[in-house]
DNA sequence: CCCATATCTTGACAGCGTTCATATCGCTCT
DNA sequence: AGAGCGATATGAACGCTGTCAAGATATGGG
């Protein structure tokens, strides 16, 4: 691969780094195929050796997102100690990175749920933030700071409510500033008295 | 106004219903202000004395969403009698109903929301349904059904575990069917023992 | 060294939102 | 009743979009 030259080399990767760029800083429904290969540098129709579609480039844009929130969750969760106030921070710490993504990076969230993840490849559940959060409720239930009863299906009533108010601030219907109070009433409705003293 | 008139007579209105339809079956993204004028029998142009944009026509569709989101809730938060049974049964009216719709109304529901939005006149808590949560938790409060400390901000928990879910099983994150658990979960963590007894 | 193949360009097409000049309707004022 | 005027609809046009077919070019294996 020479180095300007007539063939790129890695398009594919271009396009994708481009198109995350362009849809960070307009929102993805601003975002067109024929802007993303001049910021390329590249004519329009040789994305469609690559993509199939423009919704496939976007839906790899989509990836990215995930990919990049799963990083937050991941960063998020591998903090601090081994006693129980750093089980409930953890918790609370994930919590944080999710609904921090969504502040810090709109479109790219708005763009990483909805209809372009329909096509998505990798299941749900697959996504190594939903293990994480799982094996996070696990600890804070094997520590019974957990309300006795509460772990089944725990980890969709937190997901639920985190991408909820994610999407309700997103949308300016409450402010950013109500997270905390969220989280709040989320960690006194989960956890025991006793483990609220020590949060 | 004559019955077969170059003038139309309510196109605003019957540009929306259309609008609406369109929305309903094909999603927002795929809806085209040419269809819909076509669809109505009018020219595309035509839809410019009533609205300045194509935005401005799907922005009077999300209304129409959410004014439907809210006759749901209303009609939901209209049942029961008045012991606790019945209280807890009205809050998990309430929250089904909002499922229910997105379940039924998957792309009105995702367009109600969303983009369209910030344009919005109304304020969000300003929406009825907003006030009926509320009243349908202080209620639940007053008869001690809550476990203590938790009422306060308790309808943004409430709505964001609701919305969030909705926006998860719409994505295809997770299976329609787990709403009932999820819900099952929420209360779990909400009502005190004896409520639960109740319920 | 040469050719098969993957890659990129050029040029074109249909469809989109939007605008502007023009035509028509329906109401009001005399 | 008739004239005129504002509101309303039309049709043609512009620039932009996604997408495709045909041709040009570079790269890597024989």
């Amino acid at each position: 691969m020479s180095r300007t030259s007539y063939h790129h080399g890695a398009l594919a990767e271009a396009l994708v780094d481009v198109a995350v760029g362009q849809v960070r800083a307009q929102g993805s429904e601003r975002v067109t195929l024929r802007g993303v290969a001049q910021a390329v540098g590249v004519s329009p129709s040789a994305a469609y050796n690559h993509f199939a579609d423009k919704d496939a480039l976007l839906t790899a844009v989509a990836l990215r997102g995930q990919t990049e929130l799963d990083r937050r969750i991941a960063t998020a969760a591998a903090t601090g100690g081994d006693d129980d106030a750093a089980a409930i921070a953890r918790l609370r710490a994930i919590a944080t990175a999710y609904i921090g993504f969504a502040h810090d990076d709109p479109n790219l969230f708005r763009h990483a749920f909805g209809p372009h993840l329909k096509h998505g490849s990798s299941g749900p559940h697959a996504s190594e933030a939903y293990a994480t959060l799982n094996a996070t409720l696990d600890d804070l239930d094997a520590r019974g700071l957990l309300r006795p009863g509460l772990r089944p299906g725990l980890e969709l009533v937190v997901w639920s409510t985190v991408h909820g108010f994610a999407g309700i601030a997103l949308d300016g219907l409450c402010d950013w500033e109500a997270g905390d109070a969220l989280l709040d009433g989320m960690q006194r409705s989960m956890l025991t008295d006793a483990a609220l003293a020590v949060a």
